[in-house]
DNA sequence: AAGACTTCCGGTAACGTTCCCGGCGTTGAG
DNA sequence: CTCAACGCCGGGAACGTTACCGGAAGTCTT
């Protein structure tokens, strides 16, 4: 590995090909008016200088860093790195490259991370906020684009996420198709959006049905493998034999709790049927594999790069989208008549 | 979200603290000679004003532009996340910010994520390169440190990676300590610098062992969970009844050999034994638990930032780091009677 | 053939910061 | 009382690029 001692600039290449450096940086733009020859051997010049655009500069004088930054809550979490890869994928077409950063559910880590991104000179970001702290956002001063449930207390910018209430009818429907009337619901943390957004989907599509949403059980659970071993453990405590199903509010939790099940003695599906939501790699490795709601990752990465491409320019006006979601259907739910079930439960 | 017109700029909060330019500049930088009193009130002239520092500017003009780059295969592939999140981590303790790429095994975009990084004028990169492509590394032209097995083949520069000759000794010993001692090795991509390695290790092992290595048996894979499927078909089409052992080169093999395993009616770990490699979080959802060797993903990643701190200070020579792994033990692997085996196999 | 128009190029001024140098006022020693 | 020393600050140049303006050719029209 050899270091050069001083990158080749504009200058040099002026030099080298017997022009002045605004000829250079028009040959190296590709929209300006320049003779084709000079452009050819300025082009060739700069092959053989070695020169490389300084984006710094380029970012200074025009006021474009051809950056953006993506701030998720753990880059190590195998559902955002999968919305990175796709913001990734996008950015790499376009030629942006991509500042990540991990708040990890931290207020103060993501107003951190926010101000080394405006002193960045990004020129947007995206980014999936730590719940109920939109002051730094309101703040931000950059175009940017939210991902995820909390984009909903925030409606005057553009969001890309899953559509919560598809998936959730999705679910409830398979369910109740397989005669599991009455699942519990494995729910997340409490003071997060995520949580409020699945119990009031989960509620408007009883209402559609024309059922009482009071009747379904809950449990509390935290996101956690270990908050969906707890829960089930209560869970349990109350059905000895099982006979019940789970609708989980995220795979780890589901996860967890069939890990729990089966320490019990039980089996999965037909002691115990759960129901998972996300879509997480190790869903297909369990046993039985977790039938789940998978969300597009990927695909929301890539649409908020491209909110986000549409908000920079200032073109349009905000958008809201939401995008559906698919039931993967792999082992842990079993299909029971469903009069056998409804007599069990009462 | 209310964009601003033009950011303040140093010049601003000069003029807001009826100073110059350059006492600014010596106010905000922690080494210079200045009057505490003046310090104090061109700081608080820098609130009020809203002033957050230009990058852009304090890169150009002192040649540090406070940015790292990371190229990984895929940002997606829950190990190379976790090495992500652990160079963030230091990156965020250091303030600097990671610039983030995928390069997919090819060969293309890891040349041209290489020219992104020095158009973006970052101090250094964090690489795992495609194998056998180096000559885009000798002319990287900025300090670098490698990750990952093939920086072995680079000599002349920093590495962290995980110690491959401890992690296949303490594989080794604990199959044979149960009784495994003719375990099939379940090989990984052949071009790949990681497949020789691991075999390297397992050689000089033997070798060590007294063990002739010819006679273990090998199968080969793609480190892909279909390829682990593909190769536990053959061995089981060779061994119909089970009675076997497997050392996968990674998880998502070892994974696709148990799914597989399972569906030809066999019972993991008694008709079949594996252990993985890696230490992904799926292999605690299996069904029973992937026994396997844990590489530390997270502590390279934090390990690598560190040595390319080193290299970009220019302190000290070139470090070869190998972190040392440990055995995950869950369940995959059963106790057998050695002699019972021996005579199996014979 | 002379003017107007087009094509293409060079010079210069920014962008926001840091670094160096020189200058001012104050202090201390002789 | 004078002069050097020191602490502290302001002015300017530089980092590498792009944008604007003006000018020198060449082309076309009448």
């Amino acid at each position: 590995m050899r270091r050069l001692e001083r990158r080749p600039t504009i200058i040099d290449v002026a030099r080298l090909a017997g022009v002045s450096k605004s000829t250079v940086a028009r040959a190296l733009s590709d929209g300006a008016e320049i003779n084709p020859k000079t452009r050819e051997a300025v082009l060739a010049a700069a092959r053989t200088a070695g020169y490389e655009r300084n984006h710094l500069a380029v970012g200074m004088r025009s006021g474009r860093s051809g950056m953006i930054g993506l701030v998720i809550p753990d880059i190590a979490n195998p559902f955002w790195a999968e919305v990175a890869r796709g913001a990734q994928d996008r950015a790499e077409e376009h030629g942006i490259s991509l500042l990540v950063f991990s708040s990890n559910w931290d207020h103060d880590r993501e107003a951190r991370h926010l101000a080394a991104l405006r002193q960045a000179r990004v020129d947007g970001a995206i980014i999936n906020p730590v719940a109920d702290s939109f002051d730094d956002l309101d703040r931000f001063g950059l175009p940017f684009v939210l991902i995820g449930s909390s984009a909903e207390r925030f409606p005057e910018t553009s969001s890309v996420g899953s559509d919560i209430a598809q998936a959730v009818r999705l679910g409830l429907d398979n369910l109740v198709s397989r005669g599991h009337d009455m699942p519990y619901l494995l729910l997340g943390t409490k003071a997060r959006i995520a949580r409020a957004r699945f119990l009031r989907a989960v509620y408007d599509h009883c209402i559609a049905r024309d059922v009482d949403p009071a009747v379904l059980p809950t449990e509390d659970g935290d996101y956690t493998v270990e908050g969906g071993r707890a829960a089930m453990s209560r869970i349990l405590a109350r059905h000895p034999g099982g006979h019940i199903s789970i609708f989980a509010a995220n795979d780890l939790m589901a996860l967890g709790a069939m890990l729990t099940a089966r320490e019990q003695g039980l089996n999965c599906p037909d002691d115990v049927s759960i129901l998972g939501f996300d879509g997480v790699p190790a869903g297909e490795f369990s046993w039985p594999g977790l039938t789940t709601i998978e969300k597009p990752a990927r695909a929301i990465g890539r649409r908020a790069f491209d909110s986000l491409s549409e908000e920079i320019a200032g073109r349009a006006d905000h958008s809201r989208i939401y995008l559906p979601c698919r039931l993967l259907e792999r082992g842990s739910l079993a299909d029971r008549a469903p009069v056998q079930r409804r007599r069990e439960v009462a």
